[in-house]
DNA sequence: TGATAATCGAGACGGTACGTCCTGTCTTTCA
DNA sequence: TGAAAGACAGGACGTACCGTCTCGATTATCA
């Protein structure tokens, strides 16, 4: 039998106002102009609290992603039978979103906490559907289905997608629907099978 | 005519001090830890004097990347006539400097300065040499050659290219020469003129 | 012959200018917060011309006493015959001058200034008639007319009025006229000679 | 009852601390040299911790008088029960403090902080022992013994002596010691029971 | 049923950096 | 060649946060 610790445990409703106010502060302010001290007063916490449970504000964002509090979609791709549709149609769906200010500016800072937290990045593709449990399922569909040349590397295309989103968030530059179908047909005909 | 301003002009030496000294703290602390206050120290300068022409840190490290004087080397891709072998070449020439992880930690700062600056941002992909400049070049004259298929987006290219090697700085996973390979396969099937 | 200097000779434009607008600022908003700068800007006047005739804020203010720039009046006592009547009379303009707030700020100001440059302190004095060209006068004449003892050292005299101002000054409690009268009739009894 | 304020209290030890840096600053460079940041390095504590308390350089100066952290010496006049000598005595010794030029500088940076906080020209007077507790008992008691003629306005005498200390500090002339006598004489025989 | 132990809100603390203002010097151009 | 304009190195201002700490109050377990 553990030692079974002595006195109150971790307040519930503290730690999901921490996290409630950090993703209401990301939206309004962006990542950078965001302080420790600000997310508490917003909480209405301590400072303490947040030091004893969290490292750092990238390790708080990190859990505001896990737990859906920032960024709840999911931009999974579907499962139509036909994957350039189905990823254009996927890709369409993050720009649409992109175009949206507030949203821009969030994913922006999502980037930023990246730099200083590597988790923070993979959790953002995760929610951005090019993780390993989304994107890959679909695409593995579609090398089983023939629609892809077997022995195409799944990771890459992953990263090429979630690259390019990046690069575009990083250039303010969010491309039209059309830029968009374009780029998946040209990754997809890469990596389809010749028929 | 212009009113002809009276008065002393702009100090040319403090002005490079400047820019050295950011190249410098760069390196060898990262931009999140480098401050205005460290930049004028290291460069013998008054703090007024950065205020005077750049209107932030990011801004200071966009002049940095337009000089040259951060990430001197331009990675521009060679032209040998093979357009997929000048590609790989220049990727894994990429990954290679990025394996120092001196140059890694320049590079992802710069993408810090980027969410602050978009001009940041430009000047890094142009330094890279998938700029419109160097990489769109060189992806033209395999066009014009045949090597790709008519009609493909050249800055589509450009931006997965700088997309990916942005995501790999982001996670932290700096593909091998053999992935780097596989990769500028990838895509070059789809843009490649179908024999 | 004179070596008959070249150039421009100093410019009395610029110089009233400073003055002046010394004038200004020190009664808008005090010698502690008024700059160098600030005079310069005010007078449409390089900084350098400030600097290149008066060594610091507090000689210009001197001359600025010296010019009668500031503080125009001149609280000379009158001579009706009575000491006691005209000192009274010289002490209570004093102090209404005072009960003008900007006039109190003013002289508080000059305080300020006198403590970095003594000759601020006897400017000041003499503006406020308690100099050896003014007050001393009609006290000799007190003197030789046998209103006031032999002996009495005119000097201490002087002193005692002037710092009575300058404490009340510090202490912000202007007196009443009342009060003046008291004070004036409490020196002279001491100095009174004793019919 | 009050709310019962929660958290730390303030730390004496930083109190104390930035109240000797203050007195040991003043006395070596003077009022108008001394910075809030100089106080803050010389007493080891956060530059936030004085303006947390205090609102100014004057106040951090007003309270080292209040507490005798400076100018601990009160200039109280005695009572051998000839009150012409006893106040000779008590002004000739406040000169004689004024001649150590340490002491002199600190009691004209202590007339600038005056100018900006009235209460440091309140407690200052207090210091000398011309304080209604101090000087004004002593008066007092000549009063009832018949010594001073009866009305004679105390204040009134009081600000006179703190009046011509000031005075001399503000025109750098300390008077000799027979100076301070014939000074006292002076203002008591305007004063003294005429017998 | 206390004593013990951990959490909480609050906020003071020693620090660092911010961006602004001013100092006193120096340099350039104009009249 | 004096004056305006204003850049420069330096340094202090007062503010904002950092991450650590201490306080008193509040639960929850252990003895």
């Amino acid at each position: 039998m553990p030692p079974a610790r002595r006195g109150v445990v971790r307040s519930e409703s503290a730690r999901s106002a921490i996290l409630a106010a950090t993703s209401s502060l990301i939206e309004r302010i962006g990542y950078d102009r965001m302080t420790i001290e600000g997310i508490a007063t917003e909480a209405g916490v301590g400072k303490q609290t947040i030091y004893r449970w969290w490292p750092s504000k990238s390790a708080v964002v990190a859990e505001c992603l896990l737990e859906g509090v920032l960024l709840p979609e999911t931009f999974a791709p579907h499962d139509t039978g036909d994957i350039a549709a189905d990823l254009t149609e996927w890709l369409q769906r993050i720009y649409t979103f992109l175009r949206v200010p507030a949203h821009e500016m969030m994913l922006r800072s999502l980037i930023s906490a990246s730099v200083e937290q590597p988790e923070v990045g993979d959790r953002l593709s995760q929610r951005l559907g090019a993780s390993p449990e989304v994107l890959t399922e679909r695409l593995r569909v579609a090398l089983d289905n023939g629609q892809l040349k077997p022995g195409t590397s799944v990771r890459a295309v992953c990263d090429m997608f979630v690259g390019t989103v990046i690069a575009h968030l990083l250039m303010r530059s969010v491309p039209t629907a059309r830029e968009a179908r374009e780029f998946v047909e040209l990754i997809l005909e890469g990596a389809a099978a010749h028929r």
